[in-house]
DNA sequence: GATTATTTCAAACGTTCGTTTTAAAGTCAA
DNA sequence: TTGACTTTAAAACGAACGTTTGAAATAATC
């Protein structure tokens, strides 16, 4: 076989340019001809290799989801063998989760902030494909966390856990994905952000390690901020009128902590 | 004229229908047929009335943004004038900007979920066109509020505000827009959401006003979560290997907290 | 009611899309 | 070297795309 030689290399050269120009511009705007003369490749390469553009789609992600997944498993795994029959702390059920993918963003060989931000714009993607892809793909470890959670926040309800989990997957995809987002919404005021051109080798470590320590405070403070009262009132807006208290201050109800440890982070 | 006729009932038609299409598709995935035979109007009635398929797009938005960010700055207006020089607190700010738009997802009038939905998956949205677009559009309202939590937070490096409102929009944008991301990972079990194939009035309402309950408590907590500590242990992951320490656990320094006042939420 | 402007309509424009086809080139085992 | 198999290559496929055209229909103005 010549896998070794020029297949693979066709391959990977394609789901290369594939993933950057899909998170460049998206699935749809993302011609066949565009990745096939990017990726220096014959037109009919990619429905050779791989059968379709939607199946390359798949293929581009699951090369990379694949070791990501497993890798959160095995850190799960691992933790709770450590703590062998008492519930994990709320934020190293985090620090594994978003952790394991804020490091794909270092590191280009695991595909670096290329593909975070390709898998934070493809996560709203409405296409009936893509969405039942991502199901099959993160089911087990989506189901996994979500029981750790539990454990670890025995108090709480866990519908409340599970929002909150959509929560947190939203402000991480968000700010990989909507990096000219903040940009263009701030007025390009983040000064230390990493160059959105060239895959910044260096710049593209900087960033997600920057990113990294700054949204995980972020998400553990969501996780465990108080829960909301259920009396809900009513709110009637009229338009430019009354009411502004209501539920944005919270309920008064006990915080969202651990049951038998004081957690390091304090307010 | 035949604007309060006809015409304003056409254009209005297409707007509805492409509201909705874009919503569901994507913007690339909805063609001007599809927009056109769904508001039952002619091919060309798009080109005449707006221009070109970008444009509509547009428009779209601009319909429910103009609403949306003048109630934002009014808003903002008011609990200035009644703070009387004193600076607000974060949860007001919050609740002007969040609330406002939620409120908007309560009523079909002003766009309801449909919008909502457009929005959040739009502001990932790849094109030039509609990043320039929502540039301008946002540029005062984010300006305003960046500087109100810029004053309501005194303490906390300005960086990392504008970090952290990237994060809340992103936790908001994904909570509404992700409305099958959360059922296809979590397995379907938040049994309590709203109808995602009618445009759901009264369902809609009700989704938009939980989210809402459920959403600022987690934004506050986020928002006013403790700062990370800015002596970054470069952690390398070890494909299943050691450290599952450091920044997880954010930094010993003080939360994030208003300056002169304690706060309704505490934890 | 004649005239002007506005809106609707069917048809076609040229392009580009994802995919298929058919043949040539390359690779490896016997 | 032969023969079976895999991979590349150029060309073409029909379909769908956004947009334009020019005439018919409708509404507004005088």
């Amino acid at each position: 076989m010549t896998d070794q030689k020029n297949n693979l290399a066709t391959r990977e050269r394609i789901l290369d340019a594939a993933e950057w120009l899909f998170m460049e511009n998206g699935y749809e705007a993302t011609s066949m001809r565009l990745i096939t003369r990017a990726a220096a490749v014959n037109l009919a390469a990619v429905n050779y290799h791989f059968g379709s553009k939607e199946a390359l789609l798949c293929e581009v992600f699951r090369r990379r989801l694949a070791w990501i997944n497993q890798e959160r498993l095995q850190l799960l795994d691992r933790l709770e063998q450590e703590a062998n029959g008492s519930p994990l702390k709320p934020s190293q059920i985090l620090e594994a989760f978003f952790g394991t993918l804020l490091r794909v963003g270092e590191d280009p060989a695991l595909g670096g902030m290329t593909f975070l931000r390709l898998l934070g714009r493809t996560l709203t993607e409405p296409a009936e494909f893509v969405r039942s892809f991502f199901a099959t793909e993160y089911a087990a470890v989506i189901e996994r966390y979500k029981q750790a959670l539990f454990r670890a926040l025995p108090d709480v309800p866990r519908a409340e856990i599970v929002w909150r989990m959509h929560f947190m997957l939203g402000a991480m995809s968000y700010a990989i994905a909507g990096t000219d987002v903040i940009r263009v919404v701030t007025g390009h005021d983040v000064s230390d952000m990493a160059g959105e051109d060239e895959q910044g080798d260096e710049d593209g470590r900087m960033f997600a390690r920057r990113l990294a320590q700054r949204l995980m405070p972020f998400l553990l403070g969501g996780l465990r901020a108080p829960l909301p009262s259920f009396d809900v009132p009513a709110v009637r807006h009229a338009h430019a009128a009354s009411s502004i208290e209501d539920w944005a201050t919270g309920g008064r109800t006990a915080a969202i902590r651990p049951p038998n440890q004081s957690e390091e982070m304090q307010q």
